[in-house]
DNA sequence: AATGAATGAGGGTTCATTCAT
DNA sequence: TATGAATGAACCCTCATTCAT
């Protein structure tokens, strides 16, 4: 994680749901864990992932943790809480600067190739909340895709759009964006983004556009 | 499972990998720890199931599981094959039968859709392999794209589809057709899944056909 | 606990072996220790009671708790000590004000069985005490036993009891009035506790009387 | 505990409430986890104990310890039904021996300080479960004295006792038992039991006795 | 090939106690 | 004297795997 990352989301209420501790010394920790957290997890999973290697690497105590934290499930939702929280940071001022509705989309692709190109960990630790803490992984999508929809749908309403695009071809363009991330930014990085970008666009842009 | 799908894929070596049992007992056993595995895995995911709960339901004794498999990691990977091969088994008919190119693509999609719709934790085994058995898991993704791929290009040299279009427009494509089916065959049936075919389809049909 | 009995033993050295806090406030917060640990425990029980159960009862941070106790096992061994003592205190006056020998066994049975009826959670801390403190818990039931003990005595001297009643009649009245009070005081008030105490005393007079 | 005592009580369903192992293997496991528990529990107590404690006098591996028991709680449970039969069956047949009703009595209290004497742990141990498995301790007295009553009964039936001699006697009489075994049983030795017996007994005589 | 008891490493969690502020 | 975060040893229980029958 990126030092400017976690600046953008800072902790708080609004995004972890935790509380903030009283201390300076209470709010140093808690950071702690969760970066330790994410790197742990994101290097080896839920399951292999130990409480203590996430203490061992914030170098507190193990009964620390508790502290902060219920369980380790706990721990793992609030962190999907937080990362969905900064790629949305990370993509929304690119998309904001888009001209147009279609360009928008791209935008959006881009910003989040970028993102993930860089963040593999987070990328993992969000899809295995399918596993661990559903209803935070539907949690991200859902209101991931409610985004595209809602821009979508502005792009229709301002005739910038083909009318009648909406939720669905929403969630078919986030599922193109989480594969071409998944394999291009992930797997492998034997493609040039921009043009996995330019090709992506390319794909629906038709199907997007105003007849 | 539907018993029409699980006779699609009978066991032997090409799918499963593993040895076939000499006796007709020893494939009835190996059938039924296979469809066991198959329900608990699907509903409660790899962790959460015990190999308990694959004998028991599967009706034999907790020591006969390891005549037929090495692992708990061995039977979930023989299981992700097996569903691997059992999708590609349900779509591919479909496919064939269209008349070119682009309606191969909304055959697939279609099928893809109609699989999931009915067969919900089969998709779940499938993503969790992810992060239980990654090799398989991109070993499933990377066949199915690849087929993607090959339909798209032959589509292209017949002159049926845009020049150029290949493996970036293929992970574009299994993305969406993955997120659809997770959404409205799995998440919820909230929508007629004919419609969802049918805009999904015109959102990259422009982008697929020939200018 | 009433206020009432917990005014009538205050808070000394000669009770509870703690030294006296030199502050108002020091005494206050002792006091409100000892009154949330003797409901915690006897609600919980001495195991499954943590030093925060009692802290957040008392209204005190954590880590008051060992200005005033070194241990969780010290706050209840002063609690033992604590109860033990307002037993006595309770049933002595009774006692004091009887005619004679026997009378006296029958008001020290009925000052007993009202205090217990009345004083359930401390009935359950003293009984756990013989696994938690069993030192403090032999000292309770030694010195009440002494005390029916010098009461046989003396009775048997004056020539109102048989001669020869000593400790071991002592000891089983002191059994007889435990289970009546644990049976017909704590675990159900099913029958009418004087009449309780008339059967029951009506059972050893006889034995107890001189021929 | 001797093998005697064992004996009489052999491990079934009737006496354990556990399911009777298929194997004889399984069942010298299971005797032989309960007789371990039986010597660590009445040695340590409930808390101080730990499973590997039981596992490893029992010469079986800590797994094995799930083969048979739930948890610590369940064991002990099982422990005190046990004990709670030996008991009976220790004192039983002396009961039954006895010509009269009164001499019944006698023998009832002079079987159940033999007991006690030989076994001090399983006292600790019944007495334990007041706060470790409550239901456990009641059903343990309560049928306890429920045997007292049904003999005080019958014996006034006969005419042999005083009228009307019922329930709170029993509890009074059982009260005595346990604390004059408690007291010269297992606290100390120091006084001879006959004599204990004939005084207690003396005390509660005339109370029963018609008159 | 089948059975089910036995194994023991592993891990999440608790909580009495300490200590810096 | 009060506070509450920090500490880490201890412990119950799970469960994949092995093995004797």
């Amino acid at each position: 994680m990126t030092d400017a990352a976690k600046q953008q989301v800072p902790i708080d209420e609004a995004v972890s749901g935790l509380p903030v501790p009283k201390t300076e010394r209470g709010r140093r920790t808690l950071r702690a864990l969760l970066d330790a957290a994410a790197l742990e997890f994101g290097a080896s999973g839920f399951h292999a992932t130990g409480i203590t290697d996430i203490t061992r690497r914030a170098g507190v105590a193990l009964g620390s943790f508790y502290t902060y934290f219920a369980s380790k499930e706990d721990i793992f939702r609030a962190l999907v809480t937080d990362l969905s929280a900064q790629v949305k940071a990370h993509v929304t001022p690119r998309v904001e600067e888009a001209p147009d509705a279609l360009s928008r989309e791209k935008a959006a692709l881009g910003g989040y190739l970028d993102f993930v190109s860089q963040q593999q960990l987070i990328y993992r630790i969000i899809d295995e909340a399918e596993f661990v803490a559903p209803d935070a992984y539907q949690g991200h999508y859902r209101s991931t895709v409610a985004r595209v929809t809602a821009r979508l749908e502005a792009g229709a309403a301002r005739g910038e759009l083909k009318e009648g695009v909406g939720e669905v071809e929403a969630w078919a363009i986030a599922g193109m964006n989480v594969f071409l991330g998944l394999r291009y930014g992930v797997w492998g990085k034997d493609r040039d983004l921009a043009e996995v970008l330019a090709r992506a666009h390319e794909l629906v842009a038709d199907g997007l556009r105003r007849r």
